[in-house]
DNA sequence: GGGCCGGATGTGACCGGTAACATAGCCCTA
DNA sequence: TAGGGCTATGTTACCGGTCACATCCGGCCC
């Protein structure tokens, strides 16, 4: 029988629905033999509990949404696997909506459709956010935990983790700028995601930090993350700025693509270009040379606003939402070259 | 209000609560100033409507559910992806529970919790599936639409979709054969997947038909898909095939450790040893020498499972599950040379 | 031996929607 | 002008669980 219910199961065992439902929730006060009845005549229903109606009668669905951009990017891959881990750790199950570039659907009615589904937690991971002041995300926070990830919106009431990118991008300039590093260029990825700012600012305080001048024509913004952009944006580069000696690229993606053109016109790196990236991608290791960059612990991101979740749900609601950062730290490999004022090209 | 219901708008607007549902579900009849007076009502109370009590009352959720190994694989997040697209564009929400290798949770949990929240589809994308005699899955199938991914595993009634890893390991093997290199050494997965095993099945029937006579020593199995791995591989087939030319990595990411390997001898690529490899990641073609390799696509996958659901869900069940087979097509770059009799070494 | 207690089980309402049918106007036609 | 049919709306049951409370029964205490 496949659309056996709990009343089925309490005929075929003779006993009240109420019983199964306390076998099935593994209630005390139930006789070992009464108890072995109903499982017997659950297995032979072949009866499989309806979460559908246990939420609607319980008022509790077990279940948190995250809305991210596109989970083909790695990036947000990793942080839904960690907020799926620890969703499921604290008995949550994660329910996901992936934003496509260019799809009609949007944030707004992925929200949406969470806040129907009575998600009980909330994690929005969509960096360009263009919800700002939309009443729907404002409204989600005053019914349900609300964590944003990655966003640079401050959502009174609702908990932010974010990766430390200005602290990143200081610490990989900074670090280029003690190898005697002086011409220092950056290629940053689009400018309206708030991570590529931040980066920006950090790679500017360390220039400042260093008592270097900063220079408009070493920045050179991408309109995305990838390849082909780090590949023209370098080339662009060395016509603005040939005499350059070091590229802190905002994403590895940009940076091997950078390296592609810089080795396309002949130059070595890091003898004669040295390159930071940013991400710590897994082939980054690999790569010749191994690149230089700044790990983003993304996992751990989406692990800790599901944690975050977990906690408010469980706790007396505390009333304002806290800022985190993580921190993104510098990973030393092969790309960069200690610039010697003897030996340059 | 925050918990309002149907009634309450109802309530609100004077209006019996079914009028309202009317409403909401956009339904004729319904004069244009009853249809005001709720529209106003429902935005007073912040009313959302509840899909839970909507999916109990209709016996519909419009969820599809799609088990699958660790997001965090690249590989996967693009099946999911495409899953998602598809599914969202036939009016379905996708549900996904990733399976993290060495948590306590396994395909069956998830299969329960997704059987449990009465999907309307499944998508098992589990690779190592070990399933196949399991009774929750066969009972799944018997249930509702399900779809097998790249899984050997034949369940009657279940469609499958694969990516032709046979043929695939075969073109790559064949091109390598026809730059006239005669000791093509391969780099296997876990030999439990079983695209593992049709890629090296491949990679057999390429030799056989350039009548290349096999040889052990030439295979190299490995634990995992990773760089690390590939690196090791390679290292051992140095060791026992020394004048190997070619070798054929069933993932890029093995092909790349390889490389590095490779280099780490001194060896050039493709020079002196050539390299194919299996998936096109999106860095392959970047990497220095640009990756000769066989793309595996994997977005296609997604899509396909997510459709043969929507069609079996929306026409009359078809007898039998399908077998679909979706070609890998070599994508040639630059690591791999021609062996001339001439020079070598 | 009666009353009380607590464990095992049953009863009925309820969660928030949808479905099916009922009803009340209203217009149209014979 | 009565009856038929259509439109707008209301009424009631139902989906499949959980919850609160009722009931039954045996044992124990005084």
């Amino acid at each position: 029988m496949k659309g056996a219910t709990i009343r089925d199961v309490a005929r075929r065992a003779r006993v009240s629905h109420q019983t199964v439902s306390r076998v099935i929730n593994g209630h005390e006060s139930v006789t070992a033999e009464t108890r072995d009845r109903v499982v017997r005549a659950i297995r032979e229903l072949e009866y499989v509990p309806s979460a559908v109606a246990r939420s609607l009668s319980s008022q509790r669905t077990h279940t948190l949404g995250m809305v991210t951009t596109d989970v083909s990017d790695h990036f947000f891959a990793e942080a839904v696997a960690g907020a799926e881990a620890e969703a499921r750790k604290r008995g949550y199950f994660l329910i996901i909506g992936s934003i496509e570039e260019g799809s009609e659907d949007d944030e707004r009615t992925y929200l949406r459709l969470m806040l129907e589904r009575r998600v009980e937690g909330l994690i929005v991971a969509v960096p360009r956010l263009r919800l700002a002041e939309d009443d729907l995300l404002a409204d989600a926070v005053t019914r349900i935990p609300t964590v944003l990830v990655a966003s640079d919106i401050d959502l009174a009431g609702a908990d932010h983790v974010d990766i430390d990118n200005r602290r990143g991008g200081h610490e990989a300039t900074a670090y280029l700028a003690a190898q005697k590093h002086r011409l220092i260029a950056t290629i940053t990825g689009p400018l309206d995601w708030p991570s590529a700012r931040a980066r920006l600012d950090g790679y500017r305080d360390a220039l400042r930090d260093a008592g270097i001048s900063a220079d408009r024509s070493l920045v050179e913004p991408c309109v995305d993350w990838g390849l082909d952009s780090g590949r023209r944006a370098a080339e662009r580069l060395l016509e603005s700025a040939p005499r350059l000696t070091a590229i802190f690229a905002q994403s590895d993606l940009l940076a091997l693509g950078a390296i592609a053109a810089l080795r396309g016109r002949g130059m070595r790196v890091p003898e004669d270009v040295s390159v930071v990236g940013f991400d710590d991608i897994p082939v980054s290791s690999v790569f010749d040379p191994p690149l230089t960059t700044v790990r983003q612990p993304m996992r751990e991101v989406g692990e800790l606003a599901a944690r975050l979740i977990g906690d408010r749900a469980s706790s007396p609601r505390k009333t304002k939402g806290a800022r985190h950062m993580l921190r993104a730290p510098l990973v030393i490999r092969g790309s960069v070259a200690r610039l010697d004022g003897s030996a340059r090209r």
